[in-house]
DNA sequence: ATAGGGTTAG
């Protein structure tokens, strides 16, 4: 019964007189149309639903006897519009007015009790079925069948079916979907090929419901056998089964023979443009989505509640502000303006376009029909941009509204820290039994590794029900950010050794691990080789990873290929490269690629500069620094931060322009960090500049007490000027506040092994060949006129013993093992966790001489290629 | 319809 136009204003004109008057004629036509307005489905929302049930009461308390064939209609038509409630209601009805109920009747309440999952309803059901003698029915038999595969009753489905005597298309089409509903794909296909050999003809129903079984699993050969079956049986024309099989070949990620099917078809409906829309999204191809939900306009088809969705979100992801207005106003037109899902969507659309306002808007406006589901997008479209107190103010409104947050909700309001303590939100986690849900434990994890607990974080990660790749990644990355490449590698080998394939996540997580400095080379070239193994190699995250691994790892060549491999590049991967060839000192390099940057009018952010600025400082080139910070805020209108401010003190420090530094953190509108004093404190130490040392020690250490470096670089500058009663006040300082300083370590890898020095170490054992060496390479080194450089000696001692001190320091004995270790010209690689001493860069540069080496040194902040006599950084460091 | 993991700097 299809609803007229006529007929709506017959609705909206109706009062409970008129009805009155339709009462007497209860044959009447106006009344059919009643029964149509009771019935008809939600979505036509002429007629309000309240109304509507008023009008069905009317219609089912008032009028006379019935027979069973209205009823029987009027069940149809409930069950049809997705009305079950009322359904049953009606059969109730029917079964105190003494009436038999017959076949039909029981089929369609069967019918409705599957979509109910009412097993109990369904087997009193069955019983009266059996009772009246209707089971022998085929259409009841089928019927049952659906309803016990409906209720999770798939034994009892099938037995009803094996004791079928007679079955149609339709009964072997129910079993079948039933099997496929739960999850029972393989038997599914089993039955239906079962159905064929005995002779059965599929119906095009059969087809739609297999084709979904091979969508999901991806079947895309048995796929386009079916697609044969389909149109053999002459059944290519059908536009549901096309759709079907559009969503098949999409969801295998076969674009192009879906295509052509969409292509091929006579008539297409929302549904087919929604498979095709949606389906472009899951394979990657969202402008191609946004161009076909373009045409589909053009094709004048109705835009329903899917496509909007779907759509949306792209704008979401797009951030396309603009659009995702446009689409408000064709949601408004639509008729869909109240449909919750859609204005999720647009919530969480506006949110990721930071406009808050208007989510908040469309927030209010749903007052009284909110759900956790609306409460979550609102509280991350806050915390996304910013807006942490307004999200802990909603979180906290919302328990008042009596909402109990959801997995979704905790994985959110994770990232409100530091308003909401981890341990709080840990122990709510813990009462409300979500610890065991991987998007939970995900963010505590993330949580806890950023507030440096990886033991923590680990014990969450073993809690963990079923753990998913972005749990797994997540470990690994903790694992990365602390530098425990050990760890990270134990992980990777057991989500490899339990069948987990990884993602370009999990590789770049392990990759970043790989270029700690006390990795192995090789480990990070064995991830290189798993991830061109999984063709990943190629996607934008990983391969900026590779770049930063080769790097870091010292090898800025093979770093150089994986960019220039690379077939797309972002923001991140050009960034990597600079990074790279500034922290080796390659200023040439650094220029080069900047400069191709600036000629492509590629997009610059505020880490270039950064990276560029510092480029300078390390070369010593202070005004083409001070050219950066001004092209940065000129042309490319980036507001420079604190970090930049510190990397312009560090870039006059460095050069000996102590007064321009000062000027820098008195100018700049924030109050100077950290960063900024611990710059300036290092070239007060080098330029030995006691006053405006002090000043910026003691700012650098009522901002990070517990910070070793402040409390070291203060007490380097007093034995500098050999104050050594004001040192030992440092030192005592140091004491009462637990505060550490960090041992110096150096290592080196010789054939797969990694060893590691402190200074003065006597534990490797071959000490005493190491200590020869040592000893050879200093007698030759006063051959050459060279002079301890003694101010880098820590200790009130005599200058002899100072002398014989640095010849002792870690990266020496390194490198000293490494010339008796490694064959004769190779290169000598050693890692530094501090920096570098003035005089071991002197002494480096003359064994370079002396022994005709290349050594590399990558200490805390950069590399120092040592080559005849000379180093990389240029003496700036 | 809502959520969690990654790559760049000092």
């Amino acid at each position: 019964m299809t609803l007229k136009p006529a007929l709506r204003t017959l609705a909206q004109s109706y009062t409970n007189q008129t009805l009155k008057q339709y009462q007497l004629s209860y044959h009447s036509k106006p009344l059919c149309h009643l029964h149509a307005i009771a019935v008809s489905p939600k979505s036509e929302s002429f007629v309000s639903e309240s109304r509507k049930s008023v009008i069905a009461h009317h219609l089912l308390d008032k009028t006379p006897q019935r027979d069973l064939l209205e009823y029987n209609h009027l069940l149809f038509e409930y069950f049809r519009n997705d009305r079950n409630n009322e359904a049953i209601n009606l059969f109730v009805g029917l079964w105190r007015s003494g009436l038999q109920a017959n076949g039909s009747i029981l089929s369609s309440v069967l019918k409705v009790c599957g979509c109910l999952s009412d097993q109990v309803a369904g087997r009193q059901l069955h019983c009266q079925c059996v009772k009246s003698g209707c089971a022998e029915d085929v259409s009841v038999g089928t019927s049952l069948v659906d309803m016990y595969m409906k209720t999770e009753g798939v034994r009892d489905g099938r037995k009803v079916f094996d004791e079928m005597g007679d079955r149609t298309v339709v009964s072997w089409t129910s079993l079948i979907a039933g099997y496929a509903r739960n999850g029972l794909n393989d038997q599914a296909l089993e039955l239906f090929s079962e159905m064929r050999l005995q002779g059965n003809k599929p119906n095009p129903h059969t087809f739609v419901t297999v084709l979904g079984v091979l969508a999901a699993k991806g079947m895309v050969e048995k796929g386009s056998q079916v697609h044969t079956m389909v149109i053999k049986n002459g059944f290519e024309s059908i536009t549901f089964v096309c759709n079907s099989l559009i969503n098949m070949y999409l969801k295998s990620g076969i674009v192009k023979d879906a295509k052509a099917v969409f292509d091929c078809m006579p008539n297409r409906d929302a549904v087919t443009w929604n498979s095709l829309i949606a389906g472009y999204v899951i394979n990657g191809l969202d402008l191609e989505a946004f161009e076909m939900f373009n045409q589909m306009g053009l094709a004048g088809v109705k835009f329903t509640q899917p496509i909007f969705v779907t759509v949306i979100k792209l704008c979401a992801n797009y951030k396309e502000l603009v659009f995702a207005r446009q689409l408000q106003c064709c949601v408004l037109k639509s008729g869909l303006a109240f449909d919750r899902n859609i204005k999720t969507a647009l919530m969480v659309a506006y949110s990721k376009c930071s406009e808050m306002d208007d989510a908040y808007k469309i927030f209010s406006m749903m007052q009284g029909f909110q759900s956790v589901v609306t409460w979550t997008a609102m509280i991350s479209g806050y915390l996304q941009n910013g807006g942490t107190e307004h999200a802990v103010k909603l979180f906290c409104q919302m328990s008042r509204e009596g909402i109990k947050p959801n997995d979704f909700t905790y994985s959110a309001i994770l990232m409100a820290r530091p308003s909401f303590s981890i341990g709080q939100v840990h122990a709510q986690v813990i009462k409300t039994n979500y610890e065991k849900s991987p998007s939970v434990g995900t963010s505590l994890i993330d949580a806890y590794v950023k507030m440096q607990n990886v033991h923590e974080a680990e014990k969450v990660f073993h809690i963990i029900d079923e753990k998913d790749i972005v749990a797994w990644s997540a470990m690994l990355s903790g694992y990365a950010q602390i530098g425990d490449t050990e760890g990270a590698v134990k992980i990777y080998l057991q989500l490899a050794r339990e069948g987990v394939i990884p993602n370009e996540f999990t590789l770049s997580s392990i990759i970043n691990a790989c270029a700690a400095p006390t990795a192995a080379v090789e480990q990070g070239k064995q991830f290189h080789a798993c991830s061109i193994k999984l063709r990943l190699n190629n996607t934008l995250c990983l391969s900026s990873a590779l770049v930063t691994m080769y790097a870091k790892r010292g090898n800025i060549d093979s770093a150089n290929e994986v960019f220039k491999r690379q077939g797309e590049r972002d923001l991140v991967s050009w960034n990597s490269m600079i990074s790279g060839y500034a922290q080796h000192g390659n200023g040439k390099k650094v220029l080069e690629v900047f400069e191709d940057m600036r000629r492509q009018n590629l997009e610059m952010d505020g880490i270039t500069f950064i990276i560029m600025i510092s480029a300078c400082t390390h070369a010593g080139l202070v005004d083409e620094g001070k050219k950066y910070f001004n092209i940065m805020v000129q042309d490319y209108h980036i507001d420079p931060t604190t970090e930049h401010y510190s990397c312009m003190v560090d870039l006059y420090s460095r050069a000996g322009n102590l007064e321009k530094a000062m000027d820098i953190i008195n100018g700049m509108p924030f109050e100077a960090g950290a960063n900024a004093w611990r710059a300036l404190l290092g070239a007060c130490r080098i330029h030995r500049n006691i006053e405006l040392g002090k000043l910026a020690a003691e700012k650098l250490i009522a901002l990070q007490p517990q910070d070793s470096a402040a409390y070291v670089l203060l007490s380097n500058i007093y034995a500098t000027a050999g104050n050594w009663q004001e040192r030992a006040k440092v030192r005592k300082l140091m004491d009462e506040r637990n505060v550490k300083k960090q041992p110096g370590y150096s290592w080196i890898e010789v054939k797969n092994k990694t060893y590691s020095f402190l200074a003065g170490d006597l534990s490797h054992p071959m000490s005493d060949l190491i200590y020869s060496k040592l000893e050879e390479l200093n007698n030759r080194l006063s051959d050459m006129g060279y002079q301890p450089d003694t101010n880098y000696v820590l200790h009130d001692v005599e200058e002899e013993h100072k002398a014989a001190f640095l010849s002792q320091h870690s990266e020496r004995l390194a490198i000293a093992f490494g010339l008796i270790a490694k064959p004769p010209g190779s290169t000598i690689q050693i890692l530094k966790n501090l920096r570098v001493c003035g005089d071991c860069h002197t002494v480096i540069k003359l064994i370079s001489v002396i022994e005709a080496r290349d050594i590399v040194v990558r200490d805390s902040n950069r590399f120092h290629h040592f080559k005849d006599g000379l180093c990389s950084c240029g003496d700036y460091w």
